[in-house]
DNA sequence: AAGTGGTCTAGACCACTGA
DNA sequence: CAGTGGTCTAGACCACTTG
């Protein structure tokens, strides 16, 4: 017999993926049963489970209770993506902080009534001496966060703060727009004002939902492109990213 | 005693995400050993193991054979996003169909020699009568594609293409910046020529990791953002996405 | 009622890490 | 070497779907 170096799961969501992704089984198609496919591959229900499971979560099938596992569609439209602002090679310019009265964009995004106040924080990055993106954080001003200093410690969002934090409490939704430049971030990014600008909208949430940071950032030509990548593998974003 | 609504392993895999999350366990932990929470829960070996994998899947803890399982730290700069190019409320209009010779972008994305033929689909799609978006797909001509015909039926890109088929075998790279229309797509989108743009560009990969196609799409202000989701659930795009 | 997947047990043996 | 996670078994009971 041959020597069992691969995991009987591993073998048998192998085979079925193969099938799936070439062909012979095509969305809606119902796979075996569990009790069927532990009877072919001579194994217990529990590792026939392990192997569906991990179709599941590819994203390749999907169980019902009572039915059976089916074939899904693949889904063009889902990527997964990097966004890293700030990288090793840039230097941080720091621009301009001030508490202000929120715009109505600031406003609007983080449910702030008129009049209300923000800290604002302004920053420019660096590459060879030539700037090539801007960012400007929002951040709620008032309502127990007494000083200034404190705020502004915060200001720097969670990829920069400390990173020993209970920071998986935030997560973080991404807005991608194209613009022209403002005069003012024409002035901060020393660019015309017809170059286009990569507008990159951060919504930083709290788990319950809150919204606790906004950030604008603007990424010049050249500098500002952003990759993402779709595929079958869409159960697991590591895999996805490690292709590129 | 209490009725065991919750099943024992998302009992259990809850309270770790809970600690994680609150932060009583940080990035670099080390959590109890499978014993160790099969005794504590009065559980069984597997059980714990399946919601220890959870978590796993998740992003939060890692397993290493021998040692144990220790929490990672959040990762910020991942993202799950969607794009659909089309939508059911736009339509679409073909512009031209040729077979012409590859740009140099087309050629070295594409990876072809000077002088190779590409078929070019360009369309714009409108909404409400309004040039919103455009798209200029391009695809390798020749080579076991007899006609022009079978080439431009399968120019529609997997998304428009049959969805009974083998479609797996693909997947895409996306790249987004921002861009001046040039004067074919300022015509094409009826736009002034200093109106910036969403360029997002498609690369169709084989399963082999050959480029099988090319599409640069164009997106105008007001149609053209893009969302993307960060957050602790990074193992499962569809949570994510659901979260929006 | 029969068949499906969902949860769970109490063991077992293996491969790997570290003292 | 003892302890860890990785794989696996042969059952069991439950909830759900379908006839």
């Amino acid at each position: 017999m041959s020597v069992d170096k691969v995991p009987t799961y591993a073998k048998l969501a192998g085979d079925f993926r193969t099938a799936i992704v070439a062909g012979s089984l095509s969305p809606g198609d119902a796979l075996p049963t569990e009790n069927e496919l532990a009877k072919r591959y001579q194994t217990s229900r529990v590792t026939v489970r392990k192997a569906l499971n991990t179709l599941c979560s590819e994203g390749l099938v999907e169980s019902h209770q009572g039915k059976g596992y089916f074939v899904l569609r693949p889904e063009y439209d889902r990527y997964s993506m990097r966004f890293d602002l700030v990288r090793p090679e840039h230097e941080i310019k720091y621009d301009r902080m001030a508490v202000i009265e929120a715009p109505p964009e600031v406003r609007s995004v983080l449910s702030l009534a008129p009049g209300s106040l923000v800290v604002l924080l302004q920053l420019a990055l660096l590459q060879d001496g030539r700037a090539v993106a801007s960012e400007d954080k929002y951040l709620p001003y008032g309502k127990g966060v007494p000083t200034i200093e404190s705020v502004i410690h915060y200001a720097d969002f969670p990829e920069l703060a400390d990173k020993r934090l209970s920071s998986y409490k935030l997560h973080c939704e991404l807005r991608i727009s194209a613009e022209l430049p403002s005069p003012e971030h024409a002035r901060l990014l020393k660019c015309d004002k017809t170059e286009p600008l990569l507008a990159v909208r951060r919504i930083i949430l709290s788990e319950r939902g809150e919204t606790v940071g906004y950030g604008v950032a603007y990424l010049r030509e050249g500098y500002g492109h952003i990759s993402a990548l779709s595929g079958y593998n869409g159960g697991n974003l590591k895999t996805g990213l490690r292709n590129a």
